[in-house]
DNA sequence: AGAAAACTGTAGCGCATGCTACAAGATTCC
DNA sequence: GGAATCTTGTAGCATGCGCTACAGTTTTCT
């Protein structure tokens, strides 16, 4: 798919894979080069020669883990299209699996940000929003239209709100996936 | 409310007053104490004086910021019962007006840097979480029970999802509003 | 083999941060 | 009026940050 890859940037491809596994770990505020560097067993000056400058290391890791997501996801369960409400009850409980915890923090950590308008948070958080919305209407089984529009936007509504509230304050969002799941099917 | 307040602590008021004025023009991220310093014209030193730590003042900044919020609210048209869906309808509203969005950004600086975990702002998410529940419940014309719980926890949800939707991504959320009145009424 | 290029280690610069030591004014209280 | 206390300015420490200069080593190419 890319040519044949030369040995830099397979290091490079390499220190990104380790560097996101760091990140899906502790999250990325504290991303110091130094401390990154250690947990790899090199030196700042590495990462700055494979990835020049701190900004673009972030925004490497951040397509990385978007890359990663994004496969994590297609190889879920959820592989089929279902009517709303039954995609919901799903994705709400991929999302809130403990397995994709590490993401859904990082993910609440680019929106925070994003919303600041910090870069490069904000280009991220919107493709984010872009990719999650798609994803959700390839997998909503209803007539296209503008209807599944709202619809898809709907659900990524309450996925979003959901997994911060849940991240923040564990069981705050009790009985809510059955709530809406009926008012989802009452309205189809 | 309080003792007589001693000139300390009306001038570490009046300090918390201005830094809550900084912190909703520009986050909280780009808090350094010589430049809040600078922005009230006066040194760091004074601030530390007041303050005595830099967490110490922001929790103050945090504590000021949400009972004004809490006072924006108050004093909004949203002061008797309503049936869940107009609610919804008013609070989306109220919540996406512009005059809000300096506490929303704010808002959501803290329910994402609290998801990682990080004080004081993990602590000032939770509480703002339930704070915001009562509102919600305070606000709806619903039979008390288990019932109402459940559906002020799914109006926070959406409330949730979509500010920060908004925030990160404005028209995203187009539409979804009433969607879920709809389905709100419906229910009913 | 020798030149050129790619890679990596060492040291440190320049800047920003939270915070402190110290002392000088200002205020209060007897 | 003088002592004690409260308030504020100046200067700077210690640390951490991203990044760079420079030199040395290894690899690649002809």
């Amino acid at each position: 798919m890319s040519p044949p890859a030369s040995p830099f940037e397979l290091k490079r491809a390499e220190l990104t894979e380790r560097l996101a596994d760091l990140a899906l770990r502790d999250g990325m505020s504290p991303f110091a080069l130094r401390d990154l560097a250690a947990a790899l067993a090199t030196s700042d000056r590495m990462l700055l020669y494979y990835f020049t400058s701190k900004s673009e290391l972030v925004r490497a890791v951040l397509r990385r883990i978007s890359r990663r997501m994004a496969a994590a996801l297609a190889g879920s369960a959820l592989d089929r299209r279902l009517p709303p409400d039954r995609f919901l009850t799903q994705a709400w409980s991929l999302l809130t699996d403990p397995a994709l915890a590490p993401y859904m923090g990082v993910w609440a950590e680019i929106t925070a940000l994003g919303a600041r308008g910090e870069q490069p948070y904000r280009e991220a958080a919107r493709a984010g929003i872009v990719g999650w919305r798609n994803w959700v209407a390839e997998r909503l089984d209803v007539a296209e239209g503008p209807h599944k529009a709202v619809l898809a936007a709907g659900v990524l509504t309450l996925l979003e709100g959901a997994t911060l509230l849940e991240l923040s304050l564990p069981g705050s969002t009790a009985g809510v996936r059955e709530l809406f799941a009926e008012a989802l099917a009452g309205a189809a």
